[in-house]
RNA sequence: GGGCGCAUAGCUCAGCGGGAGAGCGCCCGCUUCACACGCGGGAGGUCGGUGGUUCGAUCCCACCUGCGCCCA
């Protein structure tokens, strides 16, 4: 064994070795009870972000924990075909040799994406075996595997045939670039320096008019009414009448609706129910027409004649020009807002009405909402668990399609006539008049559909395996907090309508970890972070530790101090063990505890296997990880492994076979945290009959010594401080003089004890003089305060005699 | 505009009703046969501000100030 720690090496082997041992493996037996966690499959284009490595360090320490503890642990990897994220990388590589999806056409782009992903796609399972996570890999899914793309078809009719899955042209996020509709995660918001237009609408009848604000002069042509606040006394006398919309001419009425920001520009608003979510919803409440004049590629449209084919910068200038000569125009002035752009192309998003496919949720979610109302699933945490609840109820009816090449289209065809046959293979004739001539819809669903189903669809849904009987419903679902809405509510409202029970119990929602300097880490800002360089710097055990030390609150900042931290103790824990396995000289490992620092530490071990498990149960990974360091540093190096070394030493059997028992011990609880380290020490321990990975997880046993070295530590204490030796004998005297090792002679300090004594005497009976404290607090605090006294006094007396 | 959260030692963070803590950094001492990537000691905080509740507030409540993230 080397005097330092390096884990380079030592880490990939374990992880070949663990792999082709088969110890990541879960098959079904139905005699073992079963511990599942369905990993979220991540991008199957992407690499490996900080986020994925807290999620895996978080999961695999409860992984590792679990198989431990005999469950049959299942761990399932895979991968997301990430729509439209694929897409444009595919697009991005196909742009390099001057082409455009377009002019492959469909199906030849459909086979230039499966030809990429074999190429580049995939790698980041490869990056996952690198932070140790005990994924049993041989059950990799990909949800574009045939025997998936077969769940969600049949998820997709199922939906149809309870009528909860319907078209309908509604407002949507739309990218002009993408040419599709875009869910809320596709979106970015940026600030972007704006110009804010103030634009005068006459009256349609006498004088006067009305002036409103806005930063798109081209909409103006779609206005269908101005709307002001109800209680705005500007406006109250105006609301009935009618105005004239500048370019087009329009009479439109003038409408109170409380949505109006009062504060916003002049507090009037032009309504453009076609162009704006919010005008929509207020059109929509009005029974206002809805007029399209920017197209899906964001010009404009043939409903605006001359200005057809325009850009919407062509068009706003047309009407900048058109305002001025008619004086129509009182005011700009620059304005800075935040706009939604599309995630991949950076297009700014165009909201759009569109006929889209919807999945309705009023009853779908109502199953979901009761598991989540009465516990029966419960997000860690509690904060966010209410979060869910709220974000739930208020989930709004669920845009599933989109107009991209790449993903599972829907199994919807139409005839000549325009009927609807919906089946999940493609069918002979339309079920209505039976003409063969169907065309399948273009569109494809919204990746997050065959997400939804990710914890049983891997398991073999929708026929009835072993693998499903033994594996659903799972335990446990790590994920991120913007996911909750997107993904872990419908992962629960699918498991609960298909399978008939929740796909887990537990969501824990693990922390965004930001740049060292805050703020988010990102690409594009140069705030990121690859957790291989981390890796490669520190070792995947290090930054397991450091991760889970960080992972305290919702948003914390990377520090590498605790990834060094986590260094720093994986190199303790090798040398202490060098320690014990050169000065044991091949003892087998069998706790026979004779001697006080023994029977302490074995209890301490029991102690904080307690409060580690305490913690797992509660998702508490920050002070997990703070009991290991400091059971190791402080209990298992600092005082016992000092106080048994000169008994190692002088042969002592008992001594040498309980210290090689206390360390698989403490190698034990170390190793779902910290499984590569740990693994390489248990391999140098003699008699190995097993790997540290499937060894049971421990008895705690008694923990009733676990204060039997409080007098030696005090005397060690005072001693450092002051040089001044408490008097002990026996067995405690024989600690302290190994782990202290005091070589002065002398009365040390004597002096600047008893003054500190003195002192906290004098606090002492300062508080309890206080007879409202004596009365009002608790006798427990009152008891406690009298017995510290009592012990000062005690201590003094020992000192001045 | 809505939601969630944060403000404690130079830095990153624990503690959340009864004497201010850890890791890193800094200063001092120690090459003691596991580790100098170590061991021991020390300096360094009116616990963001103002009120309130309480025998007692870093901790609970109200307000204020300054930040962060998510959503619209």
């Amino acid at each position: 064994m080397e005097p330092f720690y390096k884990p380079e090496g030592v880490e990939e082997r374990w992880q070949r070795t663990w792999e082709e041992e088969g110890h990541y493996n879960a098959d079904p037996d139905p005699s073992r009870e079963s511990f599942a966690i369905a990993h979220p499959p991540p991008n199957v284009t992407g690499d490996l972000h900080l986020g994925h490595a807290l999620q895996l360090s978080l999961a695999d320490t409860i992984v590792r924990t679990r198989r431990m503890q005999g469950y049959n642990a299942l761990f399932q990897p895979g991968f997301d075909h990430a729509g439209i994220s694929t897409q444009n990388a595919v697009e991005k590589h196909l742009a390099t040799e001057g082409k455009t999806r377009q002019d492959l056409g469909r199906e030849a782009f459909e086979q230039r994406v499966w030809e990429w992903l074999r190429e580049y796609g995939g790698k980041i399972m490869f990056q996952f075996r690198r932070t140790g996570a005990s994924l049993d890999y041989r059950r990799e899914r990909f949800t574009m595997d045939e025997g998936y793309v077969r769940a969600v078809m049949r998820f997709f009719v199922h939906l149809y045939d309870k009528g909860w899955i319907y078209r309908a042209n509604r407002i949507i996020n739309w990218c002009p670039f993408h040419l599709t509709s875009l869910s809320d995660l596709e979106l970015a918001h940026v600030e972007v320096d704006d110009t804010l237009t103030y634009v005068r609408y006459p009256l349609a009848d006498g004088d006067g008019h009305i002036t409103i604000a806005t930063v798109r002069p081209a909409t103006i042509l779609a206005d269908v009414a101005v709307a002001v606040h109800p209680e705005d006394e500007r406006y109250k006398a105006l609301v009935g009448r009618e105005v004239i919309v500048p370019v087009v001419e329009r009479r439109v009425p003038v409408i109170a609706d409380e949505r109006v920001e009062r504060d916003f520009g002049t507090g009037a608003l032009k309504v453009t129910p076609g162009h704006d979510p919010l005008d929509y919803e207020i059109g929509r409440d009005h029974g206002l027409p809805e007029l399209t004049v920017i197209g899906p590629d964001g010009r404009m449209n043939a409903q605006v004649g001359e200005y057809e084919g325009l850009t919407q910068e062509e068009a706003d200038a047309r009407v900048l020009e058109w305002l001025k000569e008619h004086g129509r125009l009182e005011q700009r002035e620059s304005y800075r807002h935040t706009v939604a752009v599309c995630d991949r192309c950076g297009s700014r998003i165009e909201p759009r009405i569109s006929l889209q496919w919807w999945c309705s949720m009023e009853e779908l979610k109502q199953p979901a909402l009761e598991a989540l109302r009465s516990g029966r699933v419960r997000y860690h945490p509690e904060s966010q668990h209410r979060f869910a609840i709220s974000s739930l109820e208020e989930a709004p009816d669920w845009n599933i399609s989109r107009q991209i090449w790449w993903g599972h289209q829907l199994p919807v065809w139409e005839c000549p006539d325009g009927h609807v046959t919906v089946a999940e293979t493609e069918p002979h004739a339309c079920t209505e008049c039976d003409s063969q001539q169907l065309t399948r819809s273009t569109d494809v669903l919204d990746t997050w559909f065959s997400s939804a189903l990710w914890p049983f669809a891997t398991l073999g849904w929708p026929d009835d395996t072993p693998d499903l009987r033994q594996f659903y419903p799972g335990d446990l679902n790590t994920t991120a907090r913007d996911i909750i809405r997107l993904w872990e509510n419908r992962m629960i409202f699918s498991g609960l309508e298909l399978m008939g029970d929740v796909p887990f119990t537990d969501v824990v929602i693990h922390s965004t970890v930001h740049a060292p300097t805050g703020g988010r880490m990102s690409k594009s800002l140069g705030t990121g972070m690859n957790p291989l360089a981390v890796i490669d710097a520190y070792g995947a055990d290090a930054m397991r530790y450091g991760l889970m030390k960080m992972a305290s609150s919702q948003d914390v900042r990377f520090s590498e101090g605790a990834i060094d931290e986590g260094r720093k103790l994986a190199n303790k824990l090798w040398n202490v063990a060098r320690l014990i396995i050169l000065a044991s000289e091949g003892a087998v490992p069998e706790q026979r505890p004779r001697t006080l620092e023994e029977h302490w530490i074995l209890a301490r071990l029991a102690q904080t296997q307690r409060r580690i498990e305490r913690h797992l149960d509660e998702f508490d990974f920050s002070h997990l990880v703070d009991e290991l360091y400091h059971l190791t540093f402080d209990d298992f190096c600092d005082w016992y492994a000092e106080a048994v070394k000169p008994r190692l030493y002088d042969g002592d059997a008992d001594a040498r076979a309980t210290a090689t028992a206390a360390l698989e011990r403490l190698l034990t609880l170390l190793h779902p945290a910290m499984p590569h380290v740990t693994e390489e020490i248990w391999s140098n321990l003699p008699e190995r009959r097993s790997r540290l990975i499937v060894t049971p997880w421990p008895e705690a046993g008694g923990e009733s010594q676990a204060g039997a070295l409080t007098r030696v530590q005090e005397a060690a204490e005072m001693f450092r401080r002051s040089g001044v030796r408490m008097p002990l004998e026996g067995e405690e005297l024989r600690i302290f003089e190994a782990v202290v090792r005091p070589r002065e002679d002398g009365d040390g300090n004597a002096a600047a004890e008893i003054e500190r004594l003195e002192k906290e005497i004098a606090r002492a009976e300062g508080i309890l003089a206080n007879e409202r404290f004596v009365e009002n607090a608790p006798a427990q605090v009152v008891d406690a305060e009298r017995e510290k006294l009592a012990r000062y006094q005690r201590e003094l007396d020992a000192l001045t005699n």
